[in-house]
DNA sequence: AGGTTGACCTGGACGC
DNA sequence: TGCGTCCAGGTCAACC
């Protein structure tokens, strides 16, 4: 489900609403594939621990966590403390009030001094939970689209062979563009998804730095997109999709020049752009 | 190494 | 109603 605006939306109330929070406790349901780190792990970082701040690196929302001062601290448990959450295609996390139902999918509830709980939820268990204990904490798989500048993001695509479009999601590179974004982002910049992204032109690529920096940060002003049924932390909609101009447009009009959109797969993600627009 | 493909999951939409 | 097919915001491991 969410993309580097999604996750921002969702980090920022997270950490409107958890922040300075204690956790207390962690359940972990009996799945093994969202658990990235070893469940003992996992309960042993976050039982305990205070929720500092709620932020998003890439698509990722990472809990910086402190140990409680009423409590003794574990002494293998020096250097930064955080929690990873991932949350692939369908994952969620809420803030709720105990007493709530759990949901079906629900792997993971952390109970909070607060009186409420974290949730993850995801039906499709894409997602990922797992928690890290280093010096330097985590740091993403590669750089920040909103932040890099354009010699830097001129160098990330040079030689590359790939399309464009599978270079824009590949997460080691830029982290945080997803298929909604890369294909908004190519559409506004002009250029076909399947040009090889080591031949785009100076102009070509400044265009596009401009434009994956324009859409994602439109996109976290409206609240993400939500497609299906995307809501926020606090059970919000966002209304980025009002702003697609190909996103799954297969066939409509294109709102530039009426040519309809095109649906092409590449590296097995759905791909639309419009032919006459993009070149 | 870089590039490509299929596997991993559930569920909703659609056609018959 | 049901059953099959396709599609979906993302990674990964396994191949070439």
């Amino acid at each position: 489900m969410p993309e580097l605006p999604e996750v921002e939306t969702i980090a920022r109330g997270l950490d409107e609403r958890v922040r300075g929070d204690l956790i207390e406790s962690v359940w972990l349901g009996s799945h093994p594939e969202p658990l990235k780190s070893p469940a003992r792990e996992i309960s042993s970082v976050l039982s305990g621990s205070r929720i500092r701040k709620v932020r998003r690196v890439g698509k990722h929302i990472v809990f910086d966590l402190e140990g409680d001062d009423r409590r003794k601290r574990k002494p293998s448990l020096n250097g930064q403390r955080q929690w990873i959450v991932h949350l692939g295609m369908s994952g969620r996390m809420l803030v709720t009030v105990p007493n709530e139902p759990i949901a079906k999918h629900t792997h993971a509830v952390a109970s909070l001094a607060s009186g409420r709980e974290l949730r993850f939820v995801d039906p499709r268990r894409f997602g990922r939970l797992s928690v890290v204990v280093t010096e330097d904490g985590f740091s993403g798989p590669g750089t920040e689209p909103l932040t890099i500048m354009l010699e830097e993001f001129t160098k990330l695509f040079r030689g590359r062979k790939t399309p464009i479009k599978a270079a824009l999601l590949n997460q080691k590179l830029l982290h945080g563009v997803g298929n909604i974004y890369a294909d908004e982002s190519l559409f506004r910049a002009g250029i076909r998804p399947r040009r090889q992204a080591g031949r785009l032109t100076a102009l070509e690529l400044k265009r596009l730095h401009r434009s994956v920096r324009e859409v994602l940060q439109e996109a976290i002003k409206l609240g993400g997109s939500s497609v299906s049924d995307y809501v926020d932390s606090e059970g919000r909609k966002g209304f980025f999709q009002l702003q697609h101009r190909v996103y799954l447009r297969t066939g409509e009009p294109c709102l530039v020049c009426d040519t309809p959109i095109k649906r092409i797969v590449i590296g097995g993600r759905g791909t639309h752009y419009c032919p006459k627009c993009q070149r």
